[in-house]
DNA sequence: GTAGGGTTAG
């Protein structure tokens, strides 16, 4: 053969010198059927090889060793390699140990042999293993790498997804003149599309001269792997315009790329396909099509496949258990787990992973407790990051409960003990700060989540300007807002367009918020509009409140809010043709506003109040308390704010009662009746509170010295000595 | 007489 040039990373040897001097002078010993070492033909069938591969066990095998050693047919290449196949592929073979001792015993292995024992680590646990074996081989092995060699090394290179060795050998493989083997070829295409290198790998599929069916089932995995369901499918169309036939492993591929697309009517056709072309329906097939039946939502379909499947394994199983548990049955999922003859370690991720993902962190944890005490299985990388969710969930509900119930402080310390914080857990404290009017330290949160480089979304920035926009934190919104797309490569949504109109329009900056929503590039959703009208509002702007109303009420003929906004808007202006006009709607259209209601918790017990609530059964020593509460805060100079009872519909309908009897103020007064100071009063409101309530729930704080804390139906609002934590901004 | 391609959880 021509001389090997060499390449800058592994130098061939030059074999046409060690050809003459190590070959012919090998045997020094001898044994009985010595000199039939160089006839390897003679060997060939050797009724022991036959027994080699019968062996089932250890002990067979090294039985079989000793006597190939007594008639010499240790030293008979083809013989030793078969031994090394069996010690090291067989399926009771877990180790290489005894492979390796084996080839260590021979004095001259061939090139037959040392690609036995290349093949044997590349697909062993050890890849690396086939690399140091090669290099030996260069150095000892009088006939250079052949066409046999190069796909155990390639798969080696692919095990390892080590690009740059997989690079040499497809140079080695070009000097050595082996690069029209399609064997070869198909190992390289393989090898690119594992090291990710598509482009590498489509090149040389189109390079491979006779394409056969393994050079197609290649590239069409490549594509599919990739989330390149089209092109997988584009090919698989080509693959029978040019009459190759393809076969299970084939559609395989194909199944699995219309299951990447959810293309429930492709996967029929597909599946009729096989049926037609009378391809072999294997197990891995028809695992492959339970997937696609199952994630494209039939089902129906798969478990008439799973019925009709002869063999199921592991798989099959885990496969209809995703599948039941994704449509909420979780009964017949964990049916399906139980089932399982042995649960191996995807088995419990799918479940605890489907779980997690549902919300319901009790059983995924639970189930995760389980795991851990399983002596079967130990918990992989996967279970640790599923572990994670689900402690980080845990954080995130507990932050947002007592972020929600008031307690902020409790919130920042959950926060501050959690040891891991994905993007919810800083999202969740964020808001919470953000509801409690905390602007800025919900800045400074962001800011350190990103120096603890965890990457903001979508929900992240709806906190984020939400907690601008309670905070009066204009200028801060706006460059959020601006940043997320080139910087953070997040699109705003229509929610973030909604806080950032909420943010301008409750600033006074009615006009920017106008040209805002007209310059939005999706169309404007009906928070946005609402925003806009809520802002007409606080700042009185009767002809673009109008403007919202019209689109507000286009989207949602139902919206109470909307009537009320704007039927305020013309009662602060005079206008009363207008609200005369707007109440007619109402009736016509049957809308009735949302009744004012207010909680508050007092020894374990929840307490509702409407407006003007006579139900209580300590209604008059609540109204007693009211009266004394007015009689007091008018002493210190209070004066209702008559703006709120007079002609317009307050979020409290002020039409048939007083303002004083608006249900927080009665919440606030049973609270003063029921519990003592140092426990704050802590009352929950479904509606925005009103001006007066906010007025006189300040005054009370400082009157009664007690903490009150109000949550609306936007934030919170925190009383304490005569100040509310909003600034009086809300 | 050596060889290559495929399914489930994240």
């Amino acid at each position: 053969m021509a001389t090997v040039t060499t390449t800058p990373i592994i130098s061939l040897p030059n074999h046409q010198h060690h050809h003459h001097n190590t070959k012919p002078n090998n045997k020094t010993t001898t044994t009985t059927n010595y000199n039939n070492y160089n006839n390897e033909r003679y060997f060939a069938n050797h009724p022991v090889l036959s027994l080699i591969e019968q062996c089932s066990n250890t002990t067979q095998l090294k039985q079989i060793h000793a006597h190939m050693l007594r008639i010499g047919l240790f030293f008979d290449p083809y013989s030793v390699s078969k031994l090394i196949t069996v010690s090291s592929l067989a399926p009771f073979s877990t180790s290489l140990d005894y492979a390796r001792k084996v080839f260590d015993q021979i004095p001259q292995p061939n090139l037959y042999t040392w690609n036995t024992l290349i093949r044997a680590y590349a697909s062993s646990s050890d890849p690396i293993h086939s690399l140091f074996i090669f290099t030996q081989m260069l150095y000892h092995c009088p006939d250079p790498p052949n066409k046999f060699s190069f796909p155990f090394l390639i798969k080696a290179a692919s095990e390892l997804s080590d690009l740059f060795i997989g690079q040499v050998f497809h140079g080695m493989v070009v000097k050595l003149s082996l690069d029209t083997d399609v064997f070869v070829l198909n190992s390289l295409v393989h090898f690119y599309a594992t090291c990710g290198e598509l482009g590498q790998a489509y090149k040389v599929f189109l390079m491979i001269p006779k394409k056969d069916v393994v050079s197609w089932n290649s590239m069409i995995t490549a594509f599919a792997q990739a989330d390149y369901s089209e092109e997988a499918l584009e090919l698989f169309q080509r693959m029978q315009a040019e009459s190759m036939m393809p076969n299970d492993v084939t559609m395989v591929s194909v199944i699995s790329a219309c299951t990447k697309k959810l293309n429930l009517k492709l996967g029929r056709w597909v599946h009729s396909f096989i049926e037609k072309n009378d391809i072999r329906m294997n197990l891995i097939l028809s695992n492959a099509m339970l997937d696609m039946y199952t994630k494209c939502g039939s089902l129906e379909e798969a478990k008439k496949l799973f019925d009709k499947m002869p063999e199921k394994d592991v798989v099959s199983l885990t496969t209809m258990l995703v599948g039941y548990a994704q449509s909420g049955e979780f009964d017949t999922a964990q049916q399906f787990f139980n089932s399982m003859p042995s649960q191996d370690i995807t088995a419990w991720n799918s479940l605890i992973s489907a779980y997690e993902q549902s919300g319901r962190s009790k059983e995924a944890l639970a189930l995760f407790h389980e795991l851990q005490l399983s002596k079967n299985v130990k918990p992989d990388q996967v279970t640790l990051k599923q572990g994670l969710k689900v402690n980080c969930h845990l954080t995130t509900s507990l932050i947002d409960m007592y972020a929600k119930c008031g307690d902020l402080e409790k919130a920042l310390e959950v926060f501050r003990s959690s040891e891991q914080k994905d993007v919810y857990v800083w999202s969740a404290m964020i808001a919470g700060l953000g509801m409690h009017g905390r602007g800025r330290d919900a800045i400074d949160i962001f800011a350190r989540m990103q120096e603890a480089k965890v990457k903001p979304n979508a929900v992240t920035f709806t906190n984020v300007l939400s907690a601008c926009n309670h905070a009066k934190l204009v200028e801060e919104g706006r460059l959020y807002f601006n940043q997320m797309l080139p910087v953070y490569g997040i699109t705003p949504q229509v929610k973030h367009y909604a806080c950032m109109v909420d943010i301008l329009g409750r600033a006074g900056l009615l006009e920017e918020a106008d040209k805002f929503v007209e310059k939005m590039p999706v169309s404007p959703g009906a928070s946005v509009w609402g925003a806009l009208l809520a802002a007409c509002k606080t700042h009185g702007n009767v002809e673009l409140a109008e403007h919202a109303f019209t689109h507000l009420i286009e989207l949602e003929p139902q919206n109470h809010g909307a009537y009320v906004l704007l039927s305020n808007i013309y009662a602060k202006f005079g206008l009363w043709d207008g609200v005369t006009k707007l109440r007619k709607l109402m009736r016509d259209f049957g809308i009735q506003k949302e009744p004012g209601c207010s909680s508050i918790e007092v020894g374990g017990s929840v307490h509702e109040f409407l407006v003007g609530d006579n139900s209580h059964p300590l209604r008059k020593k609540i109204y007693l308390k009211l009266d004394e509460i007015l009689l007091r805060l008018k002493s210190t100079g209070y004066v209702p704010n008559k703006s709120h009872v007079l002609q317009d519909i307050e979020e409290e309908d002020v039409q048939d009662h007083a303002l004083y009897l608006h249900s927080e103020k009665l919440a606030i007064a049973y609270g003063l009746i029921s519990t003592r100071s140092p426990v704050p009063i802590r009352i929950v409101k479904n509606l925005r509170v009103c001006g007066d309530c906010h007025s006189v729930a300040k005054l009370i704080s400082k009157l009664y010295d007690r903490e009150i804390l109000l949550r609306d139906r936007y934030r919170f609002h925190h009383f304490r000595g005569g100040d509310c934590s909003c600034m009086d901004y809300w």
